[in-house]
DNA sequence: GTGAAAGCGCTAACAG
DNA sequence: CTGTTAGCGCTTTCAC
């Protein structure tokens, strides 16, 4: 009884006893078919349950009314953005797919040029890149970036306030007392990296305090990098007394690092993040960060995303969204130094 | 320079001077092409940046190295359950497609048989469906179900202890003193809803403690529907001093529910949820929840469907990964009950 | 070693 | 109103 395998519009065509045409007609409820003729082939596809190739479709047309998000990974940062494009796209009539690289192994660098070669002209109509590694994706279908890449890009783009929330979040440190205060930076080829280092260095700066060479670590936004990251941060005898992580899985990683050391967060060590993802309420103690709208910016980038592909413009093309500081427990007043220390 | 329209193997091919079909024989490196042929192509691919179509080749070929996660929503559940699916995926050479109805606006019942229809035999080699609202989805096409709907299926399934994690989620109630206990139940059509509400049952029942019918109100795993459900449980003066909610999305509902109406969590009523998400620990209070593995699971299944696709069978078809409870600040022994109780 | 041609499932002219 | 035909981008026999 059922299809062993895939039914297609010819298994229509032939139990309704009509060409593959006038089947296609039907589906796509073009005028010119006898009604009689149309509830016969309705039937079929009901008793069949036909359902068009997505696949055959994208190839014969223009629009598929599928929109593409390109991730790198599936981690807490893409995944929230991911529920403020689901939000977004009710209701628009587009569904969403989403094409993950599979994290680092695969292609280092220019996985998004690779999928949006692969998809776009057929499959989406448009894409919302997430923290592409390249600027120079010109393509004719439309695109948004969130988080984009440094350097010139026209690219449509969203993002947030991460040079305000990176000053936000090191004031907050220097608030509490601490002047040896250690950042762990993200991704270098990235805008928000950058942007969060020199938000932390402005703050020092207008504070008067220096910033000496090995208080600044390079963690990638990767828990692993910024494992090793965090040991070179806290193993000497000078290390810092609080630091401020790019991104909040660093920033745990860190925790964990110090309590391996010994350290206890935030008497001896406080740390502050960055993105506020779900998880950094989660660890112990539950994390000091920087608020980033992750779902709006989803949200927003779909929308816009959407009238680029009904327009083919755009009002604004750079959204950048508000930052706050969100305190919660992984912060403090520095102890005093006692011999003790190591 | 650059084209203006997607680059096709056409192009390449009349750039290279040479014939489509040369061009597809040195993409998929097959025998018979001349050394000095191969590498003009190769140049050239690289010079336009071709890429071959996913959607023209999976037309074509049987297999597309592609699995499929459909999902109905983009939820703290299925985002996390995605994380685990990326942690499965690295260096099996296979890719992931994520698809998503965009919630229950579109197509109430049945939306996975649909995509599955429009997806399988093309694009994916196979899919992990979460949730599914129906049990017949028979294709030749590999699929594992997480969280599957109620009703005999034959489907490789991948769940948790619900039966036992709503045993535990209402005994710590129970422990802590509490006997009028309600509960928000879940989608009345999965299975893993039916056995939280019968893993409560039993826990009252073992524990002598009557079970009122008004006490049981649907939540549906819906925020929304829940927050309705929780105003019938709470509104009436016999409400109950503690509420075990089917998913942790409810039972954050019912919190804002209690804290509307002048309620005190937990001091004046306790709540479990039960998946911990990352989102239960980020309200106030944090989340009592009974710990279901998701990111484990969605490892799982796809570990379990290339297992599927590559071998055509697999060794165990059910797996089931435990629970456990998670204790945070949203529970605590009943008050004593004064007259004031509205 | 290379290219012409057929066909994957579907849609859009165009004839009949 | 309906069916025939061409072709989307690609792979694969099969001649040359």
């Amino acid at each position: 009884m059922l299809p062993s395998s895939r039914v297609t519009i010819r298994d229509v065509a032939a139990r309704a006893g009509v060409s593959i045409a006038t089947v296609s007609k039907v589906i796509n409820q073009r005028y010119g078919v006898a009604e009689e003729t149309n509830a016969r082939v309705l039937a079929v596809i009901e008793e069949l349950g036909y359902e068009a190739s997505l696949v055959a479709q994208s190839l014969r047309n223009r629009r598929t009314n599928v929109i593409g998000i390109l991730v790198a990974d599936l981690e807490p940062f893409s995944t929230e953005l991911l529920k403020g494009t689901a939000d977004a796209i009710r209701g628009t009539g587009y569904e969403l797919v989403i094409y993950s690289a599979g994290g680092r192994t695969s292609d280092h660098v220019g996985w998004e040029r690779r999928y949006l070669s692969r998809l776009s002209g057929t499959l989406i109509d448009g894409a919302v890149l997430v923290t592409p590694t390249v600027t120079d994706v010109r393509y004719d279908a439309p695109i948004v970036a969130v988080d984009p890449h440094t350097g010139p890009s026209d690219l449509p783009t969203i993002d947030s306030d991460n040079l305000h929330g990176a000053r936000l979040a090191t004031e907050h440190l220097l608030g509490l007392g601490h002047r040896r205060i250690g950042m762990l930076t993200g991704r270098p080829d990235l805008q928000s990296a950058q942007l969060r280092e020199q938000g932390y260095r402005a703050a020092m700066h207008d504070a008067g305090v220096p910033v000496e060479p090995e208080l600044v670590q390079e963690g990638a936004y990767d828990p692993e990098i910024a494992v090793d990251a965090a040991r070179r941060l806290l193993a000497g005898p000078l290390r810092p007394t609080a630091v401020f992580a790019a991104n909040d899985l660093s920033a745990i990683a860190a925790i964990d690092v110090a309590r391996d050391l010994g350290l206890r967060v935030p008497e001896d060590l406080s740390v502050v993040g960055f993105d506020n993802v779900p998880e950094s309420a989660l660890c112990t103690p539950p994390l000091t960060t920087v608020n980033q709208p992750i779902r709006q910016m989803g949200q927003r980038a779909v929308e816009l995303l959407i009238q680029l592909i009904r327009d083919g413009q755009v009002p604004s093309t750079h959204i950048t969204l508000a930052t706050k500081l969100v305190v919660r427990r992984s912060t403090h007043s520095p102890a005093e130094r006692t011999p003790l220390d190591h």
